[in-house]
DNA sequence: AGTTTTTAGTAAAACGTTTAACAAGAGAAA
DNA sequence: TTTCTCTTGTTAAACGTTTTACTAAAAACT
């Protein structure tokens, strides 16, 4: 049978009271009691029961972790390594997290997770885009909620963001030093906030650079980010014949898609292209070449996020607090001086 | 305020008891009253309290889902999807999911995950490989537990295994059937309990269609699976020099490896070479040819590993239990009669 | 009719914590 | 000395269930 806090009581000599004071940390004890508490612990091996815990101080004890599915199963593990650094997070707290992946295109028919709908979490977070559909229904239920990667448009809840601007920003700044002046914008899925936001970098930086912009240069064409949307583009922005000496996709998937069609039309890379990423998976270095991009700190921004929702529940904060993760550019040998040859 | 059971039976106007049985679906209870307290708990949107129900029958109503997290970071969501499996089996129980990553190198220095280190945890699901040292520190626990792909030498555990070695034996009748006699076998990791099967597998399937086995058409020499050692060991079997005109891989990731080697070396698929591989994953469709392979259903294994668990929580179950889920030989364009030309 | 058995429901204890209200003793202030 | 204030600890209620033992009424036997 497993000790209970009386046993460590008896043991101690003292009240469960003071025991119970004691594991929290209460100032009401003094540390002549405190050592006896902890030999007693340490001796019986007692661990205070989760549920009774939970039972009196009415909380579960429990965050849930909801992403959709198609970005858990996702070949690149972006958001499984978003969840991690946020189960690193946890351990360092009185939590356990609750994983549940929701359709992509949640609708009115669909079930709420679990956890939702059996009252089993103190809070929420959200990785990767959701349904409007999908937030609309959990507003009853009140949770406490941090978003990773995502905003929604009411932007009324706390939210661990990338600096998706700044990224872009940098690496056109870095492509523009490189002689580039000619440079292509790759993306898809245009109504993705973040996307919105590296195609507003990209522009900025243009215009800090002086160099005028040409939405002959810009492709968006596909409403789904894949290595396959990446080749289409690619194929979409030569098919044009509008001259460019770079570059930049609205992520690495389309990146080494882009990369693909540009090598099987002879065009060597760096040679003829530069070319940056955005999101620094860990296949941009198996490419030939490696590819340069913008990585983002996926483990960090767990972490953050589940910070951020241990402030909320321990009532540190007040309104909806928004936490920017800065990104760090990477050059590698996909970019290269521009050379007129 | 939630409503509490007491609520419930007020409105009822039965015992708090009385509600209980009912809910809990005991015989006691009449069909009148029953729908009394259905009335009831609809009426107040009434749902019992976890932590409650828990303390009082001294379980946790959790389940630990373990693996390494190479396995979870890995770019393929092979065990993604077995979590993802029983993550839609435990929806149908009263049991919540705890996923949580240990070191693939877990030592003693190492820390146990925390739900097993608090006892948050009824039983534990492992998935893929995991060290020994790990197997040999949770015993003390007592812990019920079930293996999904991977079962430890002493066996003395219930699993949900794959049936490596009639997936093999399948593929080379296939190859045979077809008529190829000189197929190559190529693997990594021959440590592992799956790739002696297989190994296994294609070794009897020679066997019974009375091909001579020849150790210079298997290559194992790396220690780990990936993209990068079917591309190394492809390259070792041309080295060779001996002929063959079908390939075997212990796995998909290394048959597109293989793949890439023969393709830049000029060999044609399948004109010049068959390949099959084995886990079905979704990258298999979108190669050039799209690969033949044998499917793992993994969302399967992932729902009779939890299932399983039930069984034995529930004490249906007295020893030890082997499920053996059977797996899909799919032909796709990268597998062709032989030639002789 | 009287007795036993079955049925349908209830009272109350128990699960293992936390915490508000209280108490006893020690030192400080009067 | 008496009273007041800290300090350190304790008592006991409460959290929301499940379940054992019990009871009252109804049904089934003699």
């Amino acid at each position: 049978m497993r000790p209970t806090i009386k046993d460590v009581a008896r043991l101690a000599n003292v009240s469960t009271a003071t025991v119970s004071l004691s594991i929290n940390g209460h100032s009401r004890i003094t540390q002549e009691t405190k050592r006896r508490v902890e030999k007693a612990i340490k001796g019986l091996g007692y661990f205070p029961s989760r549920s009774a815990r939970d039972l009196v101080s009415r909380k579960t004890g429990n965050i849930g972790f909801i992403l959709t599915d198609g970005h858990f199963l996702k070949t690149e593990p972006f958001y499984t390594q978003i969840f991690l650094g946020t189960e690193f997070e946890a351990r360092k707290h009185p939590y356990y997290i609750l994983l549940a992946t929701i359709p992509s295109n949640f609708g009115e028919e669909d079930e709420l997770p679990r956890f939702i709908r059996e009252n089993s979490v103190d809070g929420i977070l959200i990785a990767g885009k959701v349904s409007n559909i999908f937030l609309e229904r959990i507003k009853s239920y009140e949770l406490p909620t941090v978003m990773v990667d995502f905003h929604n448009s009411e932007k009324n809840h706390s939210a661990v963001l990338i600096d998706n601007m700044g990224g872009v920003s940098q690496a056109t700044d870095v492509l523009v030093s490189h002689g580039h002046k000619d440079i292509a914008f790759l993306c898809a899925e245009r109504e993705h906030p973040s996307i919105q936001e590296r195609y507003h970098g990209y522009k900025i930086a243009l215009e800090n650079n002086n160099i005028a912009f040409s939405d002959q240069l810009v492709v968006s064409l596909e409403t789904v980010i894949s290595k396959e949307s990446g080749y289409n583009a690619a194929r979409e922005l030569v098919g044009r014949e509008v001259a460019f000496s770079a570059v930049i996709a609205c992520n690495d998937a389309m990146a080494i898609g882009a990369m693909q069609f540009f090598k099987e039309i002879g065009k060597r890379i760096p040679d003829d292209i530069s070319i940056i990423g955005f999101d620094g998976i860990d296949i941009d270095l198996y490419q030939d070449p490696p590819l340069s991009t913008i990585v983002v700190p996926k483990i960090d921004m767990g972490q953050e996020a589940f910070q951020l929702m241990v402030q909320i529940l321990d009532k540190k904060i007040n309104g909806h607090k928004k936490i920017i993760v800065p990104v760090e550019l990477i050059i590698r040998d996909s970019v290269k001086e521009f050379t007129n040859a």
